[in-house]
DNA sequence: CACTGATTAGTGTGATCACAGTGAGGCTAT
DNA sequence: ATAGCCTCACTGTGATCACACTAATCAGTG
């Protein structure tokens, strides 16, 4: 990821420079990692080591274990009762009761969206729902710029919602099903768009009408669709067994 | 809160102590700074330094960073583009906001409860509704009994929802309350009590009676009820000024 | 050959130091 | 007296080291 070594400003002529919201390096490795946990790239069972990663990426431990910790935090890592850090294995049953909760509070937030939503934000919703479109009905259909373009669309409506709360909860959530719905969708997403595409529909146009009941029944159906999509290519684990033994943790 | 300088543990004779689940320095500190912002000790506004939470806990900077990193992660900390850390200043917008997303949220979980509790939880509920109704209800009533209590039959149900998920934000969410409804409801807790001990009355009786709806609707009118209280003897900001002035940080 | 034992590499946690950036207080020059 | 500059105390961030604990390797013995 290249970090410049350090920000090194010499001499400031005319201008004073206010450096004041410089990103640290800590938030760095953290926006990396929940890229490397979207992604799918840090499988669920992968143990991580402060010091591999550190080296991995060029930094010394401590902005490594800053980062790690935020993302134990908001449970996109989990530490083992040894202080390992791994991320989390994801049973069926985690799936189920992480899927009834993200209906109901992602359902809210379209909910309210559909409420507080400006005219201006509809049209970025518009747009994201039609680059999603595209790049599924697309003739070679791209698999990461389809996710990409849910994922900006979804989190457009959150936003929308005006709730900062709930958006905050919201990436919380997502940042746990990354790894899950990245891992093994891959052209097939075309396959389980179908419903996405429709459910989109009826969600967009529930929110330019304000209705929303309608953007709640929408949004639910779309999460459970895809969902379900998830459990039936399953590979989660039908039960949590104690250990995985099957991480390339080094 | 004197923290043992370390676990010396000299020679363990015959049997291997495992001192795996041992608490972090990071934990206690992370615990006790919730007790300070719950309680509020930590007044909205105030400045935290690093090097002086450590000092005044004799610890070293770093467990303190680290309870600190989380805190801001959870939102129950906030930090300005100084890059100072502060306990955030609640003003009225953000406390109907706040307000409403719990009331949603945990009006979930509370329906949530009345469909998954066991038998056990449901005696841990009524112990806790009686415990608070005693607090509130005796002759010299004790406002931070009342508080526990009150804590205390929230979450119970909140854990008899089943779902972890749902456990943690609704933690993350109390995080944020605590700060202002401990701050200045004296020995007025009791009159606004009133309201509550017929709320909980009745959400205990439909957690009993597997009623979710009522049980959402219960809990809402109680938070709601608490929420109307602070509104009205507001020590709430009414718009977020640039910068209160006003804290004691030196 | 299988099993226990010690040694070693590797882990997260805590402490300490270095550094750049920030803000306030006091000084000087106007 | 007031505006501007400088100094200094203090901040969070990052790096490095020390320590206790864990897991796995390898040696020794049955």
């Amino acid at each position: 990821m290249s970090i410049p070594s350090a920000s090194k400003i010499s001499a400031r002529p005319t201008v004073r420079r206010k450096p004041l919201n410089r990103a640290t390096i800590s938030d760095q490795i953290y926006a990396q990692l929940c890229l490397s946990l979207a992604s799918g790239e840090l499988a669920p069972g992968e143990r991580l080591s402060i010091r591999k990663v550190a080296a991995t990426l060029g930094v010394s431990m401590m902005p490594v274990r800053e980062a790690i910790t935020r993302l134990i935090v908001d449970n996109a890592l989990e530490i083992l009762p040894n202080k390992a850090v791994r991320v989390p294995i994801m049973t069926t049953e985690i799936f189920r009761e992480l899927t009834s909760v993200r209906i109901h509070i992602e359902g809210f937030a379209a909910e309210q969206a559909a409420i507080h939503r400006t005219d201006e934000e509809l049209d970025l919703i518009k747009e994201q729902e039609v680059a999603f479109r595209d790049a599924v009905t697309s003739s070679n259909p791209s698999k990461i710029e389809a996710l990409r373009a849910n994922k900006n669309l979804h989190f457009i409506i959150y936003r929308a919602s005006h709730l900062p709360t709930l958006l905050r909860i919201t990436e919380m959530l997502w940042l746990r099903v990354g790894p899950i719905i990245n891992l093994d969708l891959d052209s097939s997403v075309v396959q389980g768009a179908k419903t996405a595409l429709a459910q989109h529909a009826r969600l967009v146009h529930a929110i330019q009408t304000r209705d929303a009941a309608t953007a709640r029944d929408a949004l639910a159906a779309d999460l459970l669709g895809t969902a379900n999509f998830v459990l039936e290519s399953t590979r989660l684990r039908e039960n949590n067994l104690p250990l995985p033994l099957s991480d390339f943790g080094h």
